[in-house]
DNA sequence: CTGTTAGCGCTTTCAC
DNA sequence: GTGAAAGCGCTAACAG
């Protein structure tokens, strides 16, 4: 069962007494082969443990069962969910999952697309609308479909799934306008994702055009966590009494603070309101619930699958698929 | 630059005058070309916008870049911090993992290995040593290494890194047994993996050795969040009110049993003590640190993906990496 | 140091 | 419904 060399589609065929094209046939169920030979292909295939190399299959279809994946991190914020939504949806079609890491490096993102194409991926995902020339010209110039997740604002290469993030951020602002605060906070981080800062972009704008001020000192170069939120709320305050309100760049953030006024015994929302971004279960499962707006994380990736695999068979697919947002009205506002 | 059809190693080597051998050994390192010859193909390939197609390469080299990663989720406990070290350490070595989530069904897994090994996938990490028996022998008689990861103590079909769960168990058993705690309550889940198991029934055993009394209700089939930890503590206590001290089977429960008792009153640790098992930041953020077994979840992965690397260039690797685990005393016992 | 010859294992295309 | 021939784009192995 296990020879040295490994069996190829040739050994089932001779073993059967039919041809290679033949047992390729049913395998690929690419063309008509009668019920009995068929048949017998399958059971032969079972009995000798044969495994298709789709090395080979690829290459001579110059098509693959690969999606590249290309995300800032596995572990960030919404991240892990994308890519666990995404790697549902492929596997359910019989595809895979190649996974690469930029950690908010667009060179290094840059070199992970080269890879993914290099492999002939039938398409990519690929995290917002921010990378290099090099990168958007070989997306551009490829065949195969790329999605851009999370933003949907803007001009995808070619498709784009996600939820308009200055729309929520501007649905934050106003909830907490309306709640009567007027001195806001904001801490996130400047990195060069394009839907963190334009959430940024959208709340800094949108306070000022209401005349509310805003205090924003830039912590963070890349997303941070609990204790970065705990740190730098610390840090606000110190910097800028008058604050009310604190809008956090995400939820983990947004926990950390609510941890630092347990702490330091600030009541919220009365001394100071809290609002995080992401909708995690975390953040609502804490005694007081967060103000944060929440956001279909799994579906982002489930869509940018499905909307890879449909692109694919040619089938008429959405330029840009806006998922929405929801805003989470908790009890630390 | 942007052709219908796909430039080749050809046409690089006609554009300067070579054979495409000697392209191919420019761009694969492999074999002697003058310095003067480098240049001009490095420069071609450059001026051309050339991609390797990788697909051709390693079916001629039997041999391929990426390697398979088998894990039950990319969202729950450590798995994105493992899937992060291991794509960190492939990259660095111009590999890609090709991530499969198996969501806790070993015969996701065995169709999941099956589509790896179809890649030629250069080596495999998989999680943990509880598969199908066509998975254990499909890994046992391919040619590539299989690193199984977070268990220790076991048999593995070839290579493992991990830690060893019981004797982290027992260690925090100890731990609590040293404070005092007599009454004793575990909040688990009871899914397939070893590792899980393992860590239970080392409590379990540990725990009975002293006459010690457990109350563990089997309430979860898979790793639970906070919100089970909230309504599993809740429980608990409902049913065996005599406990002094209880044990989550991760971080993110133990944390939801925290504010589970803040939220009802209960004194920590005076009137309860909580202890969780993985070292997350959350459970560190906490007004009162989380008591906890910390363990190298990225290195896990690094390690992991090394070890891979060092097997596949016949370097001599250990068969078990043990990553060991420290006890965290936090103010929650 | 470089070129030539043969494949890698499969699928495409075209016969019959 | 099935087979034969040709080749996907690259690399191993050997010559020179």
């Amino acid at each position: 069962m296990t020879k040295s060399r490994r069996l190829t589609q040739r050994d089932v065929a001779r073993t059967i007494g039919v041809s290679d094209m033949t047992v390729s046939r049913v395998l690929t169920g690419r063309g008509t082969v009668s019920k009995r030979t068929r048949d017998r292909v399958l059971q032969a295939v079972r009995e000798l443990g044969y495994l298709p190399n789709r090395m080979a299959g690829s290459l001579a279809a110059s098509r693959s069962n690969q999606v590249g994946v290309v995300l800032p991190s596995l572990t960030v914020g919404i991240f892990p969910e994308v890519a666990s939504g995404i790697a549902f949806e492929l596997e359910k079609a019989g595809y895979n999952p190649v996974i690469g890491v930029t950690d908010y490096d667009v060179l290094r993102e840059e070199s992970l697309v080269e890879s993914m194409l290099s492999w002939n991926a039938a398409g990519i995902i690929i995290n917002d609308f921010v990378h290099t020339e090099r990168t958007a010209q070989l997306l551009r110039s490829v065949h195969v479909p790329t999605v851009e997740i999370m933003q949907v604002s803007g001009h995808p290469i070619h498709l784009c799934v996600g939820f308009n993030h200055a729309a929520a951020a501007r649905c934050l602002a106003d909830h907490l306008i309306a709640k009567g605060y007027r001195h806001f906070g904001f801490l996130g981080w400047h990195g060069t994702a394009f839907a963190a800062s334009s959430r940024f972009g959208a709340i800094r704008d949108h306070l000022s055009e209401h005349g509310l001020s805003l205090a924003a000192p830039e912590l963070f170069s890349s997303p941070p966590g609990v204790l970065e939120g705990k740190a730098g709320l610390s840090r606000l305050i110190a910097e800028a009494s008058e604050i009310e309100a604190v809008i956090f760049g995400n939820d983990l953030m947004a926990v950390g603070g609510l941890l630092y006024c347990e702490e330091q015994g600030i009541a919220v929302p009365d001394q100071l309101a809290i609002a995080g971004f992401g909708g995690l279960t975390i953040g609502q499962a804490m005694k007081r619930p967060l103000t944060t707006i929440s956001f279909p994380r799994y579906d982002v990736g489930r869509r940018a699958a499905r909307t890879i695999l449909n692109a694919m068979v040619g089938q008429d697919v959405t330029k840009i698929s806006d998922l929405g947002f929801k805003l989470i009205e908790g009890s630390t506002s």
